[in-house]
DNA sequence: CGACCTTTTGAAACGATTCAATACTGGTGG
DNA sequence: CCACCAGTATTGAATCGTTTCAAAAGGTCG
């Protein structure tokens, strides 16, 4: 695992390998501004809070963050998961107020940069502009997907959905193994993301595990035992949820 | 009410009063594409399927239109409500799978345009693209809202929060009149956009009257008493939410 | 080592759903 | 005009899924 070197570095390639299938946005993007450095953040840490009131991009490197949402009381819901190669906005310009936080929930590298830095008339420009815009709308069929379960759907339904997002993503930017995936995200993270206690998602997982649906290991990798199963359990048609949640890589 | 003439009409003006507030886009449309027709459709009827190919654009002229998401069960969940002068995209174009339907809540007026129709270097084209790209993401904003509510909310809170959304919606577009305003939506549909079921939408809404929070009379009117007491319970800043979850009006 | 967080499991409590019966509404056709 | 029907709202009783509370075991880190 090479990660964690010294922050900035003025460079128009990234300073370490990136991971495979995620285009070349973190090049043109380096490109145009080759004075945006890359970020870290360590499990846990805040990259954006709502009080930020300049609007920004994120465009997530290497790692899982999540956008979130919260009560007064405390209560909070992940809305969105970022993984590598994804764009968020995380404050419109049009649309200026309280947008999510974001999270990391491993260690994640990721850039930050304006609206204005990718206004030009440059090719690199429209072509980030372009893959920027697909990004916040797989984001909205995502959130949507989420919501549908969510509002309508059991616990089993709600989990196996999440795994299933998390198996199609993976998948595209290679991280699924036979159906082997490692999930950064404790079991009260899963219970923010399907709007269930902890406790009740342990429950489940330890009733899949009985049932030879879903196998857990070391509390964050996950391996699909019976793939169909848990397709007809989160009411998800494969192919038609990995064309709608999973953003296309750009050539 | 003055609604419901002949369709089609090839003009560069509406050919019936626009609301207020709506800002100019219909006229900008109709500028660029005279061509485009007035559509009508009558509560309950889809205006746009799934199965639909080719992405399209809505433009609501006038009424109420429900986005929403079905589980294999049939059981739905509304993940947006389109109200007058919103644009939603209701298939991309980058993200190409299946969308939302959408459905008339009421008698509704709206338009249909694909998105070649908006690419051009006109100015207009240029002002349609970037309200239509506000619009899409206070679409966004209220999902995750919503999405809170229903992962982490109680079914008070969730209602009260439709409640405040439709309140500030409505106020916008100048359809409120002292705290009452009309919401055409069965206590079902409710319960579809809250994820409730249709029984406990009807307990909670009593329960509201009985201790003076909102007072429901036909149905489908609503008399928010006690704002504050809503929003508390909502768990809402009012100002916060409003720029947040409700579109600009242009100029 | 101790402090802290996470996972696991049981028991009790709670909130929301389901089922069911009644009443109300609006539209249709005899 | 009234009868009828389907959809909607209301209310109670029983049920169910999930949460909360609690306790114990395992992991990680300084």
């Amino acid at each position: 695992m090479l990660r964690h070197t010294g922050s900035a570095r003025p460079a128009t390639r990234p300073p370490m390998p990136r991971p495979d299938k995620t285009g070349d946005m973190y090049g043109l993007l380096h490109g145009l501004h080759p004075e945006i450095v890359d970020r870290h953040a360590k499990p846990g840490e805040i990259i954006a809070h709502e009080a930020d009131l300049t609007g920004f991009f994120l465009y997530v490197v290497d790692g899982w963050i999540a956008l979130t949402k919260s009560l007064e009381d405390g209560e909070t819901q992940i809305i969105d998961i970022l993984l590598n190669g994804d764009f968020a906005l995380i404050a419109a310009k049009g649309a200026p107020a309280l947008p999510y936080n974001a999270e990391a929930l491993n260690t994640v590298r990721y850039l930050t940069f304006s609206e204005e830095m990718i206004n030009g008339p440059e090719p690199g420009a429209a072509e980030l502009r372009s893959h920027l815009a697909a990004s916040v709308a797989v984001t909205q069929s995502r959130t949507a997907e989420l919501l549908l379960r969510v509002g309508q759907g059991t616990a089993e339904q709600r989990i196996c959905y999440a795994l299933l997002e998390f198996y199609l993503r993976l998948e595209a930017i290679g991280q699924i193994d036979s159906n082997r995936f490692h999930v950064p995200m404790t079991q009260k993270q899963l219970g923010q993301f399907t709007g269930l206690s902890n406790v009740h998602i342990c429950r489940t997982l330890r009733r899949f595990a009985r049932n030879g649906l879903v196998r857990t290991s070391d509390r964050t990798d996950f391996d699909i035992l019976d793939l169909d199963a848990v397709c007809h359990m989160a009411g998800v048609d494969l192919e038609a949820l990995r064309a709608e949640i999973v953003l296309k890589q750009p050539a």
